[in-house]
DNA sequence: CTTTAGCACTCAACCTTTCTGAGTGCCAAT
DNA sequence: ATTGGCACTCAGAAAGGTTGAGTGCTAAAG
């Protein structure tokens, strides 16, 4: 069944209006709006019908109406209008986006914390692997006596280190000799192809480093079998800038508590395919102290097998137009940062320069 | 002026009593203890008069006492007993000590985590340098076409890496040597060593990768001279499990937007040389924000000029004595795998064996 | 058939008032 | 010095009253 294009109309600015005031929306404040032109009663039986569509809901009796899911799903899906960053917010975006560090993880994180900061809202990120990983290069590294460091270089430029104690003490020389062997018989191999007999081979050529081997094999395919990268979350405390967790902390405390790293990592999976930006509303979250939480979740490029997702989580109330285009702005400068030669080089302004408040 | 032990063993009371129910605690509570045998008015007797001292609080007329700022400050500094942990709670801990990764900081990130969860606050971690930081190994790895990854050591096991991305292409032979003039010329040298004469003769022996010098130097720089490692800050949630934010969210979003990573990294300046723990109680924190939130900072050693720091915020009325004791026990088992041969063995049993409860 | 003005009705939010009881301070007796 | 007793205080809960934004419905107008 379609709704008419007043109906519509009239759903669209009750989530506008929601969204930005958490109040109820009540029919004379719509019919105050510039563009509508007809009484509040009008808007009032119409308010009655998109009820009846279980598209609004009513706090309670003698209060304005709020979006329910459905009415949000709908919005996202047909409703929402594009935003188009003001020249103020590319500017700030620009200015956050010059990140400081280069090592991998760090950057992820830092890119979290942009988010979260840009958005006012708790924001995550996570690196998932697209294609089988396998190892570029090994290196050891003597760090004092029995004590080495393992360096260890993956598809994607993912760089992974463990300090190694060993009881035994082995020479430089001896080392050196084992990441030459590694080097030579273990990059380009995906965790499948490191096979027993590989392994048997490794360790005789090994010499006097060979306790190492089992250490550096275990640590080397832990990090190949493992899909996804850490998941930095940070901003947790931002949703209590929300007025829906004014009072009742321990609600935001209940929905931090369900959405832990395990549970976010999972996260991306959900994002299909087709269309680089999902949105979970509320009871689309499958766990229930989620269901007044919604994720909008925007996958962006790393390259070579790797592939990030930056989400922001919040009441069902957020805008959601407002965080996809910046999520958007993310997404596509990360891209082309994680990708273009110089990671320095700021990303190209003017992108969306129109003004729109 | 001395207390008297009556007043001591009341003061002491009204700490212990007042931190497990956050309510303020009345005359007649504490003649019901069972070590107490003088009668309420005796009692009330006494509380006005260390309320007079300034040691306890009413927070009106006609409700009990709460400890004053000054009055937790004596507690902790003479009246505080130790705290035993129970063996349920050493076993936990033991569990919980089996740290999974090996990377430092990741190591860093998860004993957060530990901490924050055992004390069920918000915990941090950030590893400081003590003495003059060097470098100890360079490596330089290809990762694809005008791409290469910076493996850095230094001092202390710590290893950073950046990926580096150069316009002009190198080959595998000219990154081995200038590795190799990296780890000959610049091992072992504080950043003040670091000369422009030195500069100059490194990029002249470097042939073709030449234009990496100034990155590298750069990169190694910037790391030497970081006095502390990241901070790690987890948990923030959990301060909204406390009564104290029950409903004044926008307290707690306080608190954390005070404490932010930049002042947490200042906090282990603070951690006096003498004593490995340090309360800060409530208005002994600078900033106005934390007036009624307190932390125990407690330092680990990690061996080669590295030294840790592990704090817990809260609320002033928190539980000293068994945060301590918490703390205690990670400190103590952390240095030792730090340090020790196989940081994977789990750490000694049988420490505070004794119940209590 | 659609739109609108008007009106009775509802109900959360706010304010005010009252009530209650835990807790104090002080005094007189032990 | 200690204690029982008593008048006093005051936050917080409970109960009642008022307000006003907002609805649904009806009847008239377009």
């Amino acid at each position: 069944m379609e709704l008419t294009d007043r109906q519509k109309q009239i759903l669209r600015a009750i989530v506008d209006i929601y969204v930005s005031t958490a109040e109820p929306v009540g029919s004379k404040a719509i019919a105050a709006l510039p563009d509508v032109d007809y009484s509040s009663a009008t808007i009032r039986n119409e308010m009655a019908e998109l009820t009846q569509l279980g598209l609004l809901e009513q706090p309670h009796t003698s209060a304005g109406r709020i979006p329910s899911p459905a009415g949000y799903r709908l919005y996202i899906d047909e409703l929402m209008q594009d935003y188009r960053l003001s020249l103020d917010e590319t500017r700030s975006l620009n200015e956050a986006l010059e990140l400081k560090s280069q090592e991998f993880d760090k950057m992820m994180s830092q890119v979290g914390k942009l988010v979260s900061q840009m958005t006012n809202l708790p924001a995550y990120t996570v690196a998932t692997r697209q294609s089988e990983a396998v190892a570029r290069h090994f290196d050891l590294i003597m760090a004092g006596p029995g004590s080495i460091i393992l360096v260890l270089m993956l598809s994607g430029d993912v760089v992974k280190n463990k300090l190694v104690k060993l009881p035994v003490s082995v020479t430089e020389a001896e080392l050196k000799l084992l990441s030459a062997v590694l080097n030579a018989s273990l990059t380009d191999l995906t965790a499948e192809e490191i096979t027993c007999d590989l392994l048997d081979k490794i360790t005789r050529s090994a010499g006097a480093a060979s306790p190492l081997v089992p250490l550096v094999i275990d640590f080397t395919l832990e990090c190949l079998r493992r899909q996804h990268g850490d998941v930095h979350l940070t901003g947790q405390m931002r949703l209590l800038g929300q007025p829906e967790y004014k009072d009742a902390a321990g609600k935001a405390q209940e929905v931090f508590e369900t959405l832990d790293e395990e549970m976010i990592s999972n996260l991306p999976a959900v994002l299909p395919k087709d269309g680089p930006v999902h949105f979970l509303v509320g009871p689309e979250n499958v766990a229930k102290e989620l269901k007044d939480t919604s994720v909008v979740m925007m996958r962006f490029d790393i390259g070579e097998g790797m592939q990030g997702t930056i989400g922001v989580v919040g009441p069902t109330r957020m805008d959601y137009a407002k965080i996809t285009a910046k999520l958007g702005y993310f997404a596509e400068n990360l891209g082309r940062m994680f990708q273009k030669t110089n990671p320095n080089m700021p990303p190209a302004l003017g992108e969306g320069t129109k003004d729109k408040e």
